[in-house]
DNA sequence: CGTTTGCTTGAAGGTCTTCAAATGTCGTGG
DNA sequence: CCACGACATTTGAAGACCTTCAAGCAAACG
């Protein structure tokens, strides 16, 4: 039930068998089907998610249009963190783009680890920090490189994206439309 | 000496004076000159710094053209935090863009501040989630909005960007090279 | 007061977008 | 398990916006 978290959570701190245990108690099971949404632009994100199988991508509107900003994978977290913190609502849609099981760790029972165990502190600036640092080369990555080079980036660093994901997908998250990444990918073919 | 940094600091996490004068005894007090460099490409970062006056800018070179990647004023952090948590060499340039006085806390005084006060694991839990939120906000903005609405909105959040930092630096961090920028600003003189 | 640095402007060129239509694929219900 | 329908991808043509290159002008630092 409780798959890889185990393995995760301890490459961040060392709990001891207790530990752990008073940890997964705060856990609740979620079970999303494909096209589920998560989280709607408006809700307050109140929990952190853990991906035990699936994948979710998270999208906002501009002009009616989706902009998808982000995908995540079985053993990765989500929350939005923005949303999360502040207590605000989110301006954030998540679903699933497949069938999904998620561990449900609720905010207040973070908070209250945090007292409790006070290494759970020391986890949460460690997620903090990883989540920086894969928000800043996201967006070096749309400031530093063409959309072809992103594109190919992507085949390289996150196999997964291209193998699960729907193209139009994938090319918002690269900051460019569906027809012009269907041209990438041609010219790359044709240049082989 | 300590200019504004304990305003700072109490607005994260609370400290008795012993704490506070513990904490400031750590500190070292750095000058830069007008466009002296702090951190060059392939430096390690390995201190934090707290702005007490003037202001800096971080870049970075793509095909030898430099992008500007963020401006901070007095009051403000700068590490690069990428390097800072890693340990490997930086790929970013930072730069005095005023006659500027920095606090330096070196990452070893903060790892053992982290063991000896606890209450410090919070603080740099607090600071990483404020990076990300900002890291994420810039990204949004280059997503979601025209260079045009992008220049609008920092007259109107960040005005002190506008009045200090020379123009060609904001047109890279808008995202648009200068020229581009100068029209911009013609079109909005003239629609006025 | 000179020299460096930054800003503006024009013309030409490139790349992505838009719009639209045709083709292809995949999931679901029968 | 098949067939249908919805959704996704590809492709063409035209257009928009930013960039490039280059030159002239303005401003500001020392």
């Amino acid at each position: 039930m409780y798959g890889q978290i185990e393995k995760v959570i301890s490459s961040f701190i060392d709990l001891d068998e207790r530990e752990f245990a008073y940890f997964t108690s705060k856990l609740q099971v979620q079970h999303l089907k494909r096209k589920e949404l998560l989280l709607v632009e408006g809700q307050v994100c109140n929990n952190s998610y853990f991906i035990n199988s699936g994948c979710l991508r998270y999208f906002y509107n501009v002009d009616g249009e989706e902009i998808t900003g982000q995908f995540f994978f079985e053993n990765g977290w989500y929350a939005d963190y923005g949303s999360y913190l502040s207590g605000k609502p989110s301006d954030q849609n998540i679903e699933a783009l497949e069938k999904t099981e998620l561990l449900v760790l609720p905010k207040a029972a973070l908070d209250k680890l945090f007292i409790e165990i006070p290494k759970f502190e020391k986890f949460g600036r460690l997620i903090a920090e990883k989540a920086f640092l894969g928000m800043r080369q996201y967006t070096e990555m749309l400031t530093k490189q063409t959309p072809e080079e992103r594109y190919l980036n992507l085949i390289k660093d996150r196999p997964k994206v291209i193998e699960r994901i729907p193209q139009h997908y994938i090319a918002s998250y690269l900051g460019i439309k569906a027809p012009s990444l269907s041209r990438i990918r041609k010219r790359i073919l044709e240049n082989k």
